[in-house]
DNA sequence: AAAAATAGTTGCTCCGGATCAGTTTATTTC
DNA sequence: GAAATAAACTGATCCGGAGCAACTATTTTT
């Protein structure tokens, strides 16, 4: 697992991943089950895999893509996380009481996801403690994740919030220093809750202090340690 | 349960709180080793419970009292969530590769903590899918609210953010239009992401247009649906 | 290939709200 | 109950960063 920043502080990240898979600890006629009430959907760029108050009436599996998933309400939008294939969402839809999806998904890329049926998903995680207990573990790091995201994004100015956000990134979703962005500079601009112009703005400071290079899309850290630091004192 | 602002909009409020109880679930054997592998701690006002960075060794269950649940670095605060009796805490710390405490809990008044060995915990979780699945539903719940909270406090300004507080620490904490504050200004600072000074001054200006009524920490909601409607425009 | 729409960029202005410096009012402490 | 400490409050200043307008570059449409 990677946890770049944590040793020094309350980590930022943004994006969830995990390689153990979940289906792995199905019974086989659980794994039936699933195959049988479960769909695989192409979604192409930028389309809406479901939007933020409708029924919850499956589970995504990101089988393979980029999505944001997001909270939006006005003209104002906040991106709860990114997520990249292997990812369960949607599973926070899942308590007593409710029954409306709390996130709106998009796509970045053309994605693949399986829609899973909710009900058979909530009833194998009633049946099978092995699984429910590895959800758990998944919720929890997506939650850990996420305190970290909000202290960022609350307690942090600019500078540390584009720095975070640019480790991110590099480290959880392209793991590797140099990445080509499929997001805009608005985007950019709901993932660290600053202004389109205050991102293009200190991008470019970024880039001119020598911390990142940056072709339009490509970007490539250029100084990681200069990156953590301004992460850490915000 | 309650969720006096999900019909408008985005949930905004920091407090969990559950009358189920998770402890019915377990068979009687399970109660019998949750029973011996607990203790149940008494902590004055202000005590801190656990810190961020600890090695998580328990689950908290707040029997009794009101605590915050916070990230602290430096002299920044930011306050995850407040929680009341019944509450389960700690239980973000359980996925994999992780063993340490995501954020601190310090309580606002005298407290009693059912302090659960973790390992014992997380093995009854493992074997109790029922439990688990109670579980899951739990920590969903909280993170619906997180959601909300993050939302309120990234894109709403000062009488927006105010406005959530206040109807949530009514709705969920007091279960009351009047209630007397355990938390100090400055805390109230933390929990909405903004200065103390700016606390009094916003307070200071609701009492005046006979939004709430104070008297020290005396608080009275007055008018409600106008609090829901400075909440919804931020 | 031209037109239209979208995304990226820059400079300028302005305001929300933090910060600072101080005063007043409560709580502790001895 | 006087002194000390902490919390609550007030006014004045200042700056980070949003918002706006204008312009350029890049896609998309037809």
């Amino acid at each position: 697992m990677i946890q770049s920043n944590d040793a020094k502080g309350i980590s930022h990240c943004t994006v969830f991943d995990s390689e153990t898979s979940w289906y792995d600890l199905l019974t086989d006629d659980e794994k039936i089950l699933i195959n049988e009430n479960s769909v695989s959907i192409t979604f192409k760029k930028g389309e809406t895999v479901c939007k933020r108050g409708a029924f919850a009436s499956h589970i995504y599996f990101l089988e393979d893509g980029l999505v944001k998933v997001y909270l939006e309400e006005k003209n104002k939008n906040l991106i709860l996380m990114l997520a990249i294939r292997n990812n369960l969402l949607g599973m926070a839809a899942i308590f007593d009481g409710n029954n409306k999806l709390p996130y709106s998904i998009t796509t970045y890329t053309d994605s693949v996801v399986r829609m899973i049926d909710i009900q058979v998903f909530t009833r194998l995680l009633r049946q099978n403690s092995a699984f429910s207990f590895h959800v758990i573990n998944l919720l929890n790091e997506k939650t850990a994740q996420m305190y970290g995201r909000f202290f960022s994004l609350t307690q942090k100015q600019l500078h540390g919030r584009l720095a975070d956000i640019l480790l991110c990134l590099s480290n959880r979703i392209f793991k590797s220093t140099s990445f080509e962005l499929p997001l805009s500079r608005a985007d950019l601009g709901d993932l660290t809750g600053m202004s389109t112009e205050s991102i293009i703005r200190m991008m470019k400071e970024f880039k001119d202090d020598g911390l990142i290079g940056m072709h339009c899309k490509n970007i490539e850290l250029l100084d990681i340690a200069r990156l953590e630091r301004i992460s850490e004192f915000g």
